[in-house]
DNA sequence: TTAAGTGCAAAATCTTTGCAAATGT
DNA sequence: ACATTTGCAAAGATTTTGCACTTAA
């Protein structure tokens, strides 16, 4: 049952399952990829944009999903998984990158082996966020 | 002369060096960091909002600033050097990370001697973008 | 039942576009 | 002189706020 499944895991995050949320929810774990608040609109049909910010916020706050911004600009959502935490500041941290494929423009999180760590002398860093781009996996099958 | 270096530098890209373009190009060089279009407006008085804009495309286009988009979505902009390049796709490249200080706010760009190559089976990349937060060299030397 | 969540209207930002007037070379 | 740049007005796009109505537990 996904339905009850997505009502559990809303509920196990201290907050109440609307039917909006477990259609928001459903939406991330049927694509298994970013998306954005448009494409979410475009999968549930008379959904509210104000609504759907809401509740992206509070899924944000309760560590569901985090929010990714491209250099590019453009913000996606992705569900959280068992590398994201928080900081000390209550910063998003997560030990994978964010990677936007050029010729399908999807943008998926990719775990790798070795995440990067930066040192700079008199620098601390809390915090290290990396956005790649290229040509993913699928795409580079498909020649 | 700063102001006749300015003029130089602009002309030496091949475009004329207007009044505004060279009060913008100043106050990038008088910065030495990061800087956003509200800084820019706050440092040269009477600046048109929309001016402002087309003058920083057209800096981003002759290269002579990058964009900068935080994991916030935060929009700054700041010198190129070097390291400055485009890819295949005409994107900006670079070989440093953008680094915010949490304790001033301000945000700059850094040199590290081995900037990560990170690498994924079928996976192909282009480009590779780190930001990074913490506390910066000065705040650091404040306690 | 009632605290929490929703939808609408409207505001607040930020960025872009079109066009006539001003400016650089 | 003439192409380029600028400033204004106005449109678009995205995100936030306030408030009355609805819904989940």
């Amino acid at each position: 049952m996904l339905h009850l499944k997505v009502k559990n895991i809303i509920k196990s995050k201290g907050i109440s399952a609307t039917k909006n949320r477990v259609s928001v929810l459903k939406a991330f774990l049927q694509s298994n990829k970013a998306i954005t608040l448009s494409d979410i609109r475009l999968l549930i049909k008379n959904i509210d944009r104000v609504t759907l910010f809401r509740i992206l916020h509070t899924f944000e706050e309760k560590k569901i999903i985090h929010k990714i911004v491209l250099s590019n600009g453009a913000v996606l959502y992705a569900l959280c998984n068992d590398d994201c935490r928080s900081n000390q500041e209550g910063g998003h941290v997560d030990d994978h990158i964010h990677f936007l494929c050029n010729k399908c423009d999807e943008v998926s999180c990719l775990d790798i082996p070795n995440f990067p760590t930066i040192s700079v002398p008199n620098f601390s860093f809390s915090n290290l966020n990396i956005n790649a781009s290229g040509i993913c996996a699928s795409c580079n099958e498909l020649n």
